[in-house]
DNA sequence: GTCTATAAAATGATAGAC
DNA sequence: GTCTATCATTTTATAGAC
């Protein structure tokens, strides 16, 4: 990968995130990172290949998130953690994931409509069997019940809440949740 | 408003809702419409107008629901109420809210990010009552916390899962809510 | 009110030189 | 690997006839 293949890539992720996939040009992501805009389609294609490089990193990245998560032992540090996903994932990279939410909302990318991914599985998995560890009595609809909070976490996070809201907000979260 | 005034609306919104605002191309829905692409300029002035136009629909239609929600006297109906709000408006008229929800992701409409309306607002003062009628210590927080809930589950409700799923998950967050 | 025809601009993508 | 130049299409929008 060349210094300029990461630029646009950078550059697309950024503008992508902030304007959607189809209300940006090529030609802005070429202007904006200082390229020609036929670079683009000599590395990546065309614009849905620009889109497929993005998303094999945040595969990537998601994946190393999840991992973390399920090396924790706790069952109640598993599901804390999870809490605290969303805040941790737009802190450091805004953008990134940013994006990521907003694809759900976009024109079905391929035709095909917004599929979790194999990591999310993988979570979802491993925090019913945590919540089952504590003693909740219906483990699956507790998991079910957190994705819904923490999807609506992750939509009010794109309105960049102040500091004071989210922390808040995730303390009061937490509070729901013991041992049962 | 003439009757292809009307048609020309409903064809957008289902579009709209369907595509996205900025991939619907006027002339797609002109076709669809059955009209000429020249007319949907003379009615609505631009796209954007036509937007506009859809907006002020959903203005409407929400100040209904959210009356008959105010309206109530008891307490607890009128949380269960709220909570079965984003249900009710996806199977009476699913494309319509849609595309409400949906446009909190998109490119900012008329360079202003998305504001809630009055009429949530108001919602939002109704139900900080009710939690604090029901002797709830944190009622400000009980209420962000439900609509939290309620946009993670508005989300959800976007890829059409099952009816059983629906159900079992109102229950279950209804179960959560009782006199405190 | 409605349609046909057309303009004007933007956009995705390619070819060929360096 | 990168840039310049250019093409083909699509898309928003307007003008003028009926």
């Amino acid at each position: 990968m060349t210094e300029k293949q990461e630029l646009i890539l950078e550059t697309a992720l950024k503008l992508f995130a902030e304007n959607g996939f189809d209300t940006t040009p090529t030609s802005l992501i070429a202007r904006e990172a200082g390229v020609s805009e036929g670079l683009i389609f000599r590395h990546f294609t065309n614009k849905e290949g620009l889109m497929d490089a993005i998303l094999a990193l945040s595969e990537e990245r998601m994946g190393q998130k999840v991992q973390a998560i399920v090396t924790l032992t706790e069952p109640l540090a598993k599901i804390y953690a999870v809490i605290e996903l969303p805040v941790k994932l737009f802190s450091e990279e805004r953008e990134f994931w940013k994006l990521q939410f907003s694809l759900k909302w976009q024109k079905k990318y391929k035709g095909q409509s917004y599929r979790p991914s194999g990591h999310y599985l993988e979570l979802v998995s491993v925090i019913t069997d945590a919540f089952r560890q504590l003693g909740y009595a219906e483990p699956e609809k507790e998991v079910m019940l957190l994705i819904l909070l923490l999807d609506g976490l992750s939509n009010q996070l794109m309105q960049q809440p102040s500091d004071e809201f989210i922390q808040s907000t995730l303390s009061f979260i937490k509070s729901k949740y013991f041992n049962a």
